[in-house]
DNA sequence: GAGATCGTGTTGAATAACTGCATGGTTGAT
DNA sequence: ATCAACCATGCAGTTATTCAACACGATCTC
């Protein structure tokens, strides 16, 4: 019979694209994947993968036996979280990935939280993008990410993940304070038009970019930076506006201000919980979940007051 | 990740009911089985098993397991399956299994269809009872098996199984040409209350007592043979009657003849396929049970003709 | 209480799995 | 056109796992 080991990482090498990615991913050699792959071409009686230039590319049988790995998978972490239910409750490492501003607001007190409420688990924070977040979840390097999605992100109703809304973090317009328009109470992204533009990190420059674009204009960005205080920095020395997610605190740039943006609800990232499929009734994963929907609760009700 | 194979010998375990029984059945050492079940506690993180007496029985998050188990082992033909309908035809060995009667008119003839229809299966044809069907069929032993169900046998709905009605064996009374009953046109099953019974084998002698129980008596029987042939020998001796299903030929016993039982419809044994459940979509599988429907379907023309 | 049955440790041999390296093929830039 | 980087895979050699055989303690039956 097949071991679901060789599923896995057939799973994977579908996500990663090559065998050397996905063996990284894995902790594994690349020769080691490619005779998983064999062996699990042998089981399944079919060939699943044919060579497209120096990579592989998944066969009609490849594809199909992926869509039943992927249910496969999921049943299998569905009764490994019912068997944890019944079980004595044993010491648990959780491990929590999220994007870098999640961490402060969201992750660490959640941390702190559930070893105070004398759970048995421990939870280990790391900080990764998006991408990652979605990869190493499926390479079981993670067990709860918190991520905002992107474009190319897997869809809500994927066959491999269980997303869930957490919070809308609402976008503000950051100027100095002595801008044209740090004084408005609310500005149209419209009239930023002529303004310049600090590109922040990659997964956030895109949805500004999407913004502006929907917005009816280009942005013109001249600056870059990936952390998100090098960013104000530059605001804060006059060298362009950008949008910031009010989760990034601006307590250390005294000369900067927020400017709500129109609209109503007004433009936002959305931000989600992600778990693989069937491992959200696992009493540790359980209690993590439950535990940032109640932090992320207590943010938003924050920010509106 | 778990091996769905330890999952495999898990349900064997169940079903079979010890250790030694579910290795003699997987043929393996009890020791290995006894190693695959602590290796698969410790994947599934919980205890499965406790002892009980010389046995084990199965705990709480063992039940729960078994019924994911099921599913998964369902999913994994269904699988294998669907990849056989995608990959190129390859040549296959079908392992098909059924009682004794079943045999000669159903299964030769259908492995011989089957064989000369080109098709690129190699049957293997196996008698055995109705118990060991199930069993084998779950160990992977067999894959296709014709039986009749009794009233311990896995519901028509069981996880593991797929089961298809495949025919209605009437059952006659059989009595010597010079029996008090020979002439009648039909016997209803009360007016044998006073005659003396052959047994036959096991299987169905539970039916025949159950039939007459029904019919408000008990059977007086005294002989007993595993054997028709054996059965209607004592019959045309005058040692007995017996209820005898129309699959049985009486072509070697000129001196016996049937007399239908009264009620429509009259009584009979149900005759079922079955195979694991989700493996019933693989083409030579497939093929093997529409030979079986169609076949089934000839052998009762002619009993109505 | 003797004998049979059952589950499970242990041991050694066979098997399988993984790493590291080498090879052949492919891509893309110089 | 050439070269370097990249990728999958085949081939040892090593490591880890798996299984059968035997032994042992526990349990049930007669």
């Amino acid at each position: 019979m097949v071991d679901l080991g060789l599923l896995q990482t057939f799973r994977v090498l579908e996500e990663q694209g090559t065998v050397t990615a996905a063996a990284h991913a894995l902790n594994l050699s690349p020769s080691a994947v490619s005779q998983q792959l064999r062996q699990l071409s042998r089981q399944a009686g079919a060939a699943l993968l044919e060579p497209d230039g120096r990579r592989l590319r998944l066969t009609v049988a490849g594809r199909v036996l992926l869509g039943h790995a992927d249910v496969l998978c999921a049943q299998w972490e569905t009764a490994r979280a019912e068997l944890a239910q019944h079980g004595a409750p044993a010491r648990r490492t959780l491990r929590l990935a999220g994007f870098a501003t999640s961490i402060g607001p969201l992750l660490a007190p959640v941390a702190g939280t559930l070893a105070r409420a004398g759970e048995p688990i421990q939870a280990i924070v790391t900080e990764t993008d998006t991408r990652n977040s979605y990869q190493q979840l499926l390479a079981e390097g993670f067990d709860i990410a918190v991520l905002t999605p992107l474009s190319d992100s897997p869809p809500t109703d994927d066959a491999r993940f269980h997303q869930e809304h957490l919070l809308d973090d609402v976008l503000d317009l950051v100027v100095p304070a002595d801008h044209a328009l740090a004084a408005r109470g609310t500005v149209d992204l419209a009239a930023t038009e002529r303004a310049t533009w600090i590109s922040p990190h990659h997964d956030q420059g895109r949805l500004i970019h999407a913004l502006c674009t929907a917005a009816g204009f280009a942005p013109h960005t001249v600056h870059h930076a990936d952390d998100w205080q090098a960013v104000l920095a530059l605001v804060r020395h006059g060298l362009g506006v950008c949008l910031v997610p009010r989760l990034v605190s601006l307590d250390a740039h005294p000369g900067l201000v927020r400017v709500p943006l129109a609209g109503s609800p007004p433009p936002s990232r959305r931000i989600l919980t992600c778990v693989r499929r069937g491992s959200s009734g696992e009493p540790a994963i359980a209690a993590a979940l439950t535990a940032l929907r109640e932090r992320a609760g207590q943010v938003s009700a924050a920010r509106v007051g």
